[in-house]
This record gives C-alpha cells, structure tokens and sequence, in this order.
DNA sequence: TTCAACTCCGTACGCCGTACTGGATTAGAA
DNA sequence: TTCTAATCCAGTACGGCGTACGGAGTTGAA
C-alpha cells in the first residue's frame, strides 16, 4: 500500500478499460475496492483530512435498517443519506456506489448467523445451520430479492459456507459430492424461503396480503380455471395439498431433506451415467 | 360486460381503495385486468375507435426480445416503444404498466414449453420436463432474475405445472406430498440455473466473463483468503470439488433426483418428527 | 505558514415509470 | 350525411433514481 490514495482512485472512476491500469496488482480497480471494503482489517491509521462524521458500518447500518423496513426495491442512496443526516454523494466517500452497498449489507447480516460448533453430530449441525439460515432470511427477507447465484465474497459469507461444508464432511462427503449435497440444502432453503416469507414481506409494505393478492386474483378461479385442463392440480387443491403450505413446511422439509442425505450417506457411490 | 369500458377504466388507475368498487365483480381492478390479459380468449368484436397500429402480443414479443438480449435490468418501457416504433405512452392502450407485461412475458415464454406425452413413463417425462426447463431458461435467461415465487398465474404457466403434477402423480405421489417433490425439483433446478446461466448471461451483456469476475475478484485470493480459517473449502478447492460445475451439472443433478425420488417412492410414508 | 490529503456535498445529467390531457380516427346512431 | 362516443396515440411533465463533476471547507505534516 505504498502509493497515494486520492480520492479520484477511492472512488469508481467508472470501469476503466483493460489497457489503463499502469500497476500490476491482480483483479480489476473495482473488484479490489469491494475486496477492501470487506476485508481490510482497521480504517487504516488516523489520516490527513477532517475527521468523518459518519463510518462505513454506519453507511452499513443504515442500509440494512432501510431493507429491513421498507424492502430491498426501496433502498436508495438518497435515502441512506438521508437516515444519515448527511448529503447523498458524501456516501460516495465510504462505498463505491449501491451495489457494493448492497454487497456489504449482505456480508454484514450473515454475520448475524449462529454457526453450530463443530462438536455436534452433524445432523445437528446442519439442522441448527439451516434454522440459522432460515432466521437469517425471515429477518432479512431483501435477501430473498437477491440473486444468490453471486453471494459477495465476505469473511461471513464464507464462514456460513464453511460450517455446511465441514458439518457435510463430517457426516463423510466430500469434494464434489459435498458441494452437491450443500446446494441441495440451500436451494432448497432459499426457495422455501421464497415462497413463504417473500409473501409476508411483500404484504407488510405494500400493504397486500397474501389473502388479498389471491382474492385479487379471484376473478381467475370464478371465470376461467378450467378442471378440465388441470385435473391434477384440481385433485391436489380437492386433497387439501395445496392448503397452508404444509407440502414445504420448513419442518417437514428439514426432516426429508436430513433422511434423504442420510440414505445417500448409506447407499452412495455409484456415478452418474 | 355491460357496462361501459372507458380508457379511464382499461388503465390502471392508480390503486383505488376498498369502497371504490361500485360493481360487484370479484378481486381488485388491477388483478382483473392481467387476469383478462392473461386468459381473454379474443380481442372482442371489431369496436368504435380507430384500428390499432400494434396489438397486445407484440408488445410482449418486443418485451421478451429486448430482455433476451439486453437482459431484465434493460427492460423499459421507453425500449419497448422505441422498438415498435410507437410513443411510450401508447403501451399503456395494451398493458396496464411495466410489472404487467413482465407477468404477459413470462406466460408467453412458458409457452415455448414442449409438454411431455402421458403416455411416457413418469421418469422420463419428469426428465424431459426437466430439460424443456432448463432449455427456457437458457433461452431466456431474464426469467431467473425474477423471483419465481409468485409466478403469474397464465394458462401456459399452468400448464407447465400441471404437467409435473401430473407425472409425479403417475408416479405415485398425491396430494401434499406431490407439491414437496414438485418443488423440490423446480427449486434444484432453479438454483443450478441460476448459478450456471445467470453467469454466463451476466457476461453476455456486461461483458464482464465469469473469469473475468473471479479474476476482478483475484486480489482476494492472494490477499485475504485464510486457508486455516476455512479449512473444509480448502480441502473441497484442492481436491477439485469446485472446478467445472461438476457438483450440479445438469445431468447429474438430474440423476440425483430421480434416484432420490424413487427411492422415496419405495420407502415414503413415515410422517415428519 | 503552506499545502496536500481528505471529507463533504450542491448541482446537473440522463435514465426510469407513469399521470394527465388532448388531438386524431373511426363506427354506429340520428 | 352528420353527429357523437369510443378508442388509439402521444407530448409534456413530475418525481424518483444512480452517480459524475467540481469545488468548498478541514486537517495534519512539512
């Protein structure tokens, strides 16, 4: 870190091309700033200018508090701003723009997660993972806007990874079939968790619930859902599976999902075609 | 439909609360009108005013062709009239706003889905089903930036739900327990999309490669990336767990669950904790 | 004391969705 | 034929967004 550090190398400076960076340091302008951001161990020593009236976690801070509150499509720079009491571009200072911010924010929450120690068997361990993860999400319910094809490669983040890959290793996958099995969890995870705390969520600030979006939908079951076309859903929906969301319940899911890997535990080995 | 319909009516209208609605008509404005898009068998007779120079499914194709190729986040409405060649306002004549058209966009493309034959047995049309999802997709990946957990409920849409219900129940599965399964299988196939396709769509039209990421991300590695503190991934990352998607490829995937599913068909039926 | 480094932020630009309003066009009623 | 109501079409405008730019104020080190 022997070169200056102006503001104009601090900020964006909007995608500079392949060619223009004079230095060999790897990985391009941006992605080490956000590498920073997530990493760097102290706000380096006290420097020249004026001291700062607010810090990266309060950037930070703010941003989840808005999420949380008024959803991931609410937050704006203006408004963390705002929450601030500060100018919109001064927090420009602190974060190259919103989708780090965003970036960050995740990181920040699954710092929230309660890893399982390592000394519980590991069905325990990747129940208490998953229950972590759930809390995470029903706390959290933007995260559930995000893609979560590209988490953000934060110290958390990883921590959270690395507790279900050791919890999987200690029930004896490993390498692929360990990765295998993790994404299976957490794509099962997610999209349960899409399905029943996105409902909540979109309710409380747009002020629909699930209820009224259906009623308001009502207009479909009376006019044109045809029994004939969809005799399979018809038979479910008269079977009562559709009905609370008992087919994904978290604990039922959890259950099969746990049996499910035991069984592959058991049986295993053979490859795919 | 005896009452008069006005422009006035057709269009949105800003959200009108509760004890606005006169008519006795079930469901919301709003929810009646996409509900009408989706499922209204004709344009209605030849009517009053002056012949229309566009038509609903062209404002739809525009739609899904300008997301095909510059993605959901390119998606606007002054794009969609640029590319029919009409003023901006007029796309209000067909569709009540922009979360409108992307429900109109996803019924459409759901229609590109080729339905297994009945006659099949239920693994391979599971497997096909399987495929012609994942075909989609690829074809348009915009689709798995949407939430997916709130599908707009479309006939083509419907009909591809209606398609896994019914081979799951021809394997056996009813009732609730054929909605965890179904599930099980969208939300795999889902999260493998979304960390396979996604990427390479992300690289389509940010030209940032998904090398390119991970090398932007580079310095993290060098820099940063304890081995002692994230033992498992390490071990996971030297023995290749991670290189190639090789942990979800699609077929194995694809495998996975089918064995999965099967045996569960042999075993099933001990209830949850 | 000077000055470079730094924080802070007002202004401005180009996007976005869409409300409002009115003009042009047409089919049926008179 | 003339009139009128229904309908399509769209210009203008508003409030919101992310953020580039440039400059003013503040501070510690030379």
């Amino acid at each position: 870190m022997t070169e200056p550090t102006t503001q104009r190398d601090r900020r964006i400076d909007g995608r500079g091309s392949a060619e223009d960076r004079s230095d060999d340091q790897p990985g391009t302008p941006e992605g080490r700033r956000v590498v920073e951001l997530l990493w760097a161990p102290a706000p380096q020593s006290p420097v020249r200018g004026p001291k700062p009236r607010i810090s990266l976690p309060d950037v930070i801070a703010a941003g989840v508090a808005i999420a949380d509150t008024e959803g991931m499509a609410a937050l704006s720079m203006r408004k963390v701003a705002n929450h601030l009491g500060v100018g919109v571009m001064s927090l420009y200072t602190y974060v190259p723009g919103r989708s780090e911010l965003v970036e960050l924010m995740i990181d920040r929450v699954y710092g929230e997660h309660a890893l399982p120690s390592p000394e519980l068997p590991w069905q325990q361990r990747v129940e208490q993972w998953a229950r972590e993860t759930w809390r995470i999400y029903d706390a959290h319910p933007w995260l559930l806007d995000y893609n979560m094809a590209r988490l953000p490669v934060g110290p958390h983040v990883l921590d959270v990874s690395e507790a279900l890959y050791a919890a999987l290793l200690a029930a004896g996958f490993s390498g692929a079939e360990n990765v295998a099995i993790s994404n299976l969890i957490q794509w099962q995870l997610l999209g349960a968790a899409r399905s029943m705390i996105s409902d909540a969520d979109e309710a409380r600030h747009t002020g629909v619930s699930a209820e009224a979006y259906w009623d308001s939908r009502a207009s479909f079951w009376e006019s044109y859902f045809d029994w004939n076309r969809y005799p399979t859903m018809a038979a479910i929906w008269e079977a009562g599976g559709f009905d609370d969301p008992a087919g994904w319940d978290f604990e039922r899911m959890l259950d099969r999902l746990l049996t499910g890997i035991e069984q592959s535990s058991a049986v295993s080995r053979e490859p795919g075609t």
